[in-house]
DNA sequence: TCCATAGAGTCCGAAAACGGCCAGACTTTC
DNA sequence: GAAAGTCTGGCCGTTTTCGGACTCTATGGA
């Protein structure tokens, strides 16, 4: 029985909800996804309640000082999103995508050992509870089109289009 | 592609086929019992093909010798039937059962780690591609009745009293 | 009491289904 | 012809579904 803090942030976005378990960050998501993120939030110790707590370890001025322009403002922020060895191996390795760029799943997948399993890596993409602050918006598929993202591909594209990232739509 | 090499031994239950792969055993079943051991071959490497030859490695004088009540010529064979890990971990131990004995599913589980396991083991049980050598007959229900078997019940009583077993019926 | 005989409860591994993929073979358009 | 769509088959970790060579308990007769 975990104690989780719970912050909103205004964004170009919409709403964006930041969760904390007191020291890293274990979810953010957008408005509208509460039960896509509960669900997510489910996978860790069983019984969690939520507490509101203003900027929970500056996550949400960190957030906001990102879409301000900020770009690196969110490359140090701890997370600790909770999912099987091989989704946090992926999560960790979607770290280190520069900010700017793009991989395509496929590229992933090679960097994770395994690069067959690009299909995999889609789905555990598409798992990621800390969004954003792991950047899954930048994996796009193998010839340039964005395929797919949770929050949405508007929100995939103005991310994209955020950190400069070149296009080819 | 492998070549698999096939005999067969007359005895008290009928025909019995026994398949080589030209160093351990790889499959031994009743007659009628055709289609389900192809359909365990076809587990191993893809294409096998089939060459008739008069006991190969010996095993077909060995299990004429389990018949004609030397019990303990089948004990030593070497066998390396395919399956899932927990089925090879199931056959495995199915060959510690004393000649004689009788464990039931839920104490073979235990030995295997998964006391929980009973129904996974039996069914594990019951996919056993080499009869009479691995002794998949010697597990029976926790109240003394025989359960099942692939080639009859009848056969798993007349094996079990050949081996000299107690049994309650 | 004792046995046998359902029936339900559970529990597992296996197999099948499911995607935020991708490369290659084909079509269709200019 | 080239270039942009379409379709297909194969991949792979996860999730779901399934089915059973189990077992325990409750019943109902002897």
């Amino acid at each position: 029985m975990t104690e989780l803090l719970i912050d909103r942030v205004d964004s170009p976005l919409g709403e964006v909800t930041v969760i904390s378990d007191g020291s890293k960050l274990v979810a953010v998501d957008f408005d509208g996804y509460e039960e896509r993120m509960n669900a997510l939030l489910a996978k860790r110790g069983s019984d969690d309640s939520f507490v509101e707590r203003d900027d929970p370890q500056g996550f949400s001025s960190a957030l906001r000082a990102y879409f301000d322009g900020r770009l690196d403002a969110i490359e140090a922020l701890p997370a600790d999103p909770a999912g099987t060895p091989f989704q946090r191996e992926v999560w960790t390795m979607l770290r280190e995508i520069p900010t700017g760029a793009t991989w395509s799943y496929g590229e992933l997948a090679g960097r994770v050992g395994r690069p067959a399993a690009s299909r995999a890596v889609g789905a555990a993409n598409g798992l990621n509870p800390v969004a954003i602050v792991i950047p899954c918006h930048r994996v796009i598929g193998a010839n340039g089109s964005l395929t797919g993202y949770g929050g949405g591909l508007e929100r995939k594209r103005w991310l994209l289009a955020h950190e400069g990232a070149l296009l080819d739509v």
